[in-house]
DNA sequence: TATGAATGAGTGTTCATTCAT
DNA sequence: TATGAATGAACACTCATTCAT
């Protein structure tokens, strides 16, 4: 099914996907500087001009991978769909589902970040098109739970940033101690519940409050 | 004062510090990879070469930055110092303290975060002499507050890692952020009494917990 | 009518045509080095993969260009037909003719002068199959003028040399002159007169040569 | 003699010379395009990266030959001196020197003309450095002769046109006759002589003129 | 026969490193 | 010890050519 004409693009469309997906995961390997075109070729088990029948440069793959890669979208959609919900676990849940994207793509999520904070232009993109639309939805949702008084009043603008840094700092500092952290130790949802615990209650006892 | 010796390795050992304060500065600049050896020498204000009577290699530099540079010892210090003292607002100032060091070295401390996610050997290297004796020193901070009945009950491996990371990864934000965030309109005193008010109360209402 | 033989035979020639025309074109444009295949197989409406079921290589495209566009072919023709006509003014013609010739085909004319210069086989071919012949041609018609009287006696081998030489020398300066060129604000048919004038009386004084 | 900055300075001149040199022969042997930064670091007997120590790249060394090589200059100087001289053989003399410059210097002569046609910024940058002020010589030379009844009236503009196309259309052709030239078995000197009689008195008997 | 995506040898250029001064 | 010109391996990228459709 399908004319010629849609199944020529639709080759043409897995084959570029093929390129990028190599060179994430090149990149992510090694490094943007460190990977070379021919690296990127073997990978994608294709020739080196060939690349470049789909990609202006080596530079070019890498502003595609932040256009197509946006890790965080399915978190926007997660986040768009159960800001209604008044799940009070539903933090929770946000804190396990992200971990565990995180866990499973840390090598590629940290090659973005780490991008991201040697190039300027980069980031400004990154702010613009991901990271801004999700503090806004985490806004948006820690105002409505301080409204509905299951959260206590507080900045959201700092506290979105606080409880976005958590996870993406955890996941850092995993990351940076690997196995030798006793982290691994510990099922992935037990972690979660932990970390959901120290977010929602912070450390203090909670009688110090008054 | 001083044989002629002495001074002389004085002088080299002054030397030495120019050159590795000049690649920090570069690096942090335009990066590892982009950085040339030109580039360094002209910020130290050396020829090409004398670079090479005093590191071995581009790559030298790099490990000599992360040996000479732990940008963390100071905290480990402060960390050190005030393990005893019972004051309440402890934490508070920590988390200001650490804040305003961040603020101040942000370029240099996620250049250095950029080539630790990079290179798993300088993430080993910075896993074992930089981050665990902080984990550990913040672990056993918690610990004695646990078990003073500052803090609550907890895990505290992974509340140190949660609260680390809670600051790495709110400088993060901030970073990639930049201009745009609504960050850049709040006092850093300010900044730091809510980000300590979140990592010691959390998110919840109070009375939530009963 | 023809046969269906004939008529695929008349297509595929035509092709070739179509093909040649077009690479001369770019040729003289971008010059052959600059000039790639994709560019040829656009201005001649075609695949890059056709030029190749007509063509050998690009070479193969440059050296057809040099047997099939010779330039000089109605050169020769013209010679042919006047060299019996007594006309004094033939000359004249001539020069006219071949400087419009010359001023229409600039850009080709001096590709392929180029090329020539660059390429020792390409100079031998045109040598004996251009060159040679017409030079030879223009002897003759030396030869016999100087035998009717009407020329004076003189090396007609080296004076059909400086007579087609002046010709492109003049063509040559000009287009390097371009829109500068104080040539621009003549007429053709003018220029061609003072140019003929030039090849005929020299610039001495009629009566110096006693 | 010299200070070691000025030995410095001499080392680093001669350098760009030889390079300079070297590209210029390697360009005129196998043409801008063909020549390749290893045949010229070759023939510079250096390493590839010590010509970019010295030039930015291919072009700007291509350039470079242009603005130093201008072979024209001696020319220029010629006519400078002699155009008071009122020596009646002062063109044969011209025509003899710069017919013997061009036989020493056909490849690289040739090479430039070949590139300044291909290139229209290296062709305006010809026509106003070298071209335009010997055409302008040579014009006034000729007005000069005119004035003093030397040369019979004309149009000296055309006339000098015609005079250098004359010459270097006729180098062109014995170039690309090459050896099969009957130019070839004649001296320099005859050649010359010859040729200044036709620039002199043109093919027409002198009768024919009344 | 026409197509144009795939190919990879070959190019200009960079830059960490060396070493003669 | 300081210098900086020389070095050449390594890279990104181009494009003539091929070949499956």
């Amino acid at each position: 099914m399908g004319t010629r004409q849609e199944r020529k693009e639709r080759i043409t469309e897995q084959r570029r996907q093929q390129i990028l997906e190599a060179a994430l995961t090149v990149f992510s390997r090694k490094g943007y500087g460190e990977a070379t075109i021919p690296d990127i070729a073997q990978e994608a088990g294709t020739a080196v001009g060939t690349i470049y029948n789909y990609y202006e440069s080596k530079r070019d793959l890498l502003l595609s991978i932040f256009t197509t890669f946006i890790f965080t979208r399915p978190f926007v959609e997660l986040l768009e769909h159960t800001l209604e919900a008044d799940d009070r676990t539903f933090l929770s849940l946000l804190v396990e589902d992200r971990l565990n994207f995180g866990f499973e793509n840390m090598d590629r999520f940290f090659f973005l970040m780490s991008e991201v904070q040697r190039d300027p232009e980069l980031r400004q993109q990154y702010a613009r098109e991901v990271l801004g639309p999700v503090l806004l939805l985490l806004e948006k949702y820690l105002d409505s739970r301080v409204a509905s008084g299951v959260f206590r009043p507080m900045n959201t603008g700092i506290a979105a940033r606080a409880l976005g840094g958590a996870m993406i700092g955890f996941l850092l500092l995993c990351r940076i101690e690997g196995e030798g952290s006793p982290v691994q130790s510990m099922s992935r949802k037990e972690l979660a519940a932990r970390l959901a615990d120290f977010v929602l209650k912070g450390l203090s006892q909670s009688d110090e409050r008054t």
